[in-house]
DNA sequence: CATGAATGAGGGTTCATTCAT
DNA sequence: AATGAATGAACCCTCATTCAT
């Protein structure tokens, strides 16, 4: 965690630094992003970097954590599902918010990516990141849906779990590039108008419900080879 | 490419250095992997490693090719689907080769995912991995499969390749930690007696074959939609 | 131009990089002179040189544009011409004012002529050289001599103002060689007691001035020729 | 001096490593210059190099022999001085001869050019070249000139030598830029033809004589003087 | 609390020369 | 006589971090 000072700064001068923070590491690998750089551009002393921080490592650290929370914030600002609602239906919602996530916080989705794809030399953090990432909630949500009976019974659901998450981290930058999405053109306010999104994300949501859902053919099918 | 010389070395001494600049790539980012570091691990004078490679880029390129190369060479190796496959048949070789890939050449298949998931400062080389890459084969395969009816209609088969293609490579590290597969454990002659594996591989493959199938119901579900 | 680092050091330590620095430009080409050579001299740290400039090139840049500026502090403490003064009275003022630049700051001198002959690596800065430098300078002198009626008319003024500039740059080497000149023995209080200098500048005057001096039996012998 | 090594050398080999080390001295200070480079382009090997010469500075050496040759060459190419011819007939002779040194030799011009100005990392080379060069070359023509009453009796023939010889070495680069001057469009069989030239050269030469000349008034003025 | 100069190890790369084959 | 691999010092430059002011 950054230091007292840090947070003492005005609001101005605190943001800057982290928006170019935040730059520095989308850019470059941890190894390759550069405190010289930031403080640069940053016109701060590189003094005062280390007033605020310990070293690289631990602004590097803030910034994931950073960034898990501007993820939470997106997904909270999307519409809940209903009550009734399938363990599909909060898949769809993750997806949406992962999409979203990566169209208003581009550079913060690159930085956990690269976290997450282990692009770090810290191996602790690694298994941190783990611990209390998304892998868990993929594997339970999996879990629930198999016990509410979404799910089929022979699926693996910490296999599908892993699958679902690798899909999840990488379903937005696909759907900048193939829709040409920008922040100004993705609002919060106006999901429900964005058919081209809706469709392309129903699409791939089509095909994982059918993969995973409880079907009586498929199961006999894998009795069968059983 | 790298120059005559590099291929002019006894063969033990080409190959450790081949060894150490695999690892150097692996553990590092392009940029964080240093040539110094090389040098002095593979015992050999600064100077000599540019008589071999031009320069730190040839080196990268050479090995991006060499992985790809050893990748190849492995797919050859597993059994080629018979004459009336399927596309999922097709799509289990190359998952099962990733697998292979990856337990066999785990510093290899490192490098070349870093160099799928953009992490290059070379854009030029970006684009050329594109064009020979995996993204056009899985496209390929399942506009192929759209054709002989394999992949139901309302699939959208440039997202269904990216999904395809993400999970290819990421498929081979789960697989490694689920079932703590090594070298030793996994050897070309026994394929089909590792049940352990191919149990795996078919829990993956028929969600995925569930998904794309063509299927009265959902496709009826989707003219709904519509 | 340096950075404020540069300006804000001890004047001691800044005069006695620069004097190194200098001293390095001026015994070795652009391509010779070693920043790990000064750095090595002045006793700093291979980073602190950074601190003071962006790279190699600004620091000769720099170097350059001191010499100029010492130069006219040079030209600007001799004697100026009178009222009535002709073009060969400037020419004069400028040569002495070679002699003593070379004498007292031969270092910036040596760079300077380096700089002039083309030695450099930048095109961009031989050009900009070019417009701002002497060359400019003696053509004008000659084309108001010619106006004046100092020159005679049949003289090609580009040519002879490339040989006068020639000259100039030149002259200061060897009066040095020739009166065994040296700072402590040509101050700027004793000018008009240097018979020496005054005589042999005379010498070279005397034969310049002949030569571009309109003169009623040469100008006769041109139109002949022609 | 070169090995007989190198003077086995098949004509074509020799004579193309020796346009190739012309080329790379004259385009690169003595220290920028590379025997790497050189061996690189004439495709031998750089154990061969060091067959043929001891090390760079032996080359280089040669080079500037070898251009001083030349150098005569052309000067034994055009047409002498009649018998009762002028020193200043010789003085054209050998402007003349400078400027086709400069066109048809333009990078050994620049080689010997370098080592006049001082290029050269070797102080021994350097006295070498003034002891054997042109500088001896003016002050005998001057002191000629004088005792046949060419030269005006006042005139400091050391430093009227040194001037020439300044201009002589500065001439051609002058003339090639001025006109444009290449191989193709000056050859010996038409030095009287090309008036552009001529004319120039007249201008330089017309300047020089009025210049140096034994003339009534001038010596009047300059005993006012003493 | 802010500053920014100082540091020296490390980066990638090129060099002239040697020497075993 | 020809080869070309090996060498290690030298090149310019950037780095994260410290510390006196």
């Amino acid at each position: 965690m950054p230091k007292k000072t840090f947070f003492n700064l005005p609001d101005g001068k605190r943001e800057k630094i982290l928006d170019i923070a935040i730059t520095e590491f989308a850019e470059n690998s941890y190894t390759a992003a550069s405190v010289s750089e930031i403080v640069r551009k940053a016109k701060i002393a590189k003094g005062s970097f280390y007033q605020y921080f310990d070293n690289k490592k631990e602004l590097y650290q803030y910034l994931i954590e950073y960034g898990t929370e501007e993820r939470f914030n997106i997904l909270k600002k999307l519409p809940v599902p209903g009550k009734d609602a399938s363990l599909f239906d909060y898949l769809r919602l993750h997806f949406l918010s992962a999409v979203y996530f990566e169209v208003h916080k581009p550079r913060l989705a690159k930085i956990a990516y690269r976290a997450f794809i282990e692009e770090i030399p810290f191996p602790e953090m690694k298994e941190e990141l783990q611990r209390r990432g998304t892998t868990q909630f993929f594997k339970q949500l999996l879990t629930q849906g198999l016990v509410h009976g979404d799910v089929a019974v022979w699926i693996d659901t910490d296999l599908a779990a892993y699958v679902l998450e690798v899909i999840y981290y990488q379903l937005g930058k696909y759907f900048i590039n193939r829709l040409n999405l920008t922040k100004n053109n993705l609002d919060y306010q106006e999901i429900n108008e964005d058919k081209e999104i809706l469709q392309l994300l129903s699409n791939i949501m089509d095909i994982i419900e059918a993969g995973l859902k409880r079907n009586p053919d498929q199961s006999e099918k894998f009795l069968a080879v059983e």
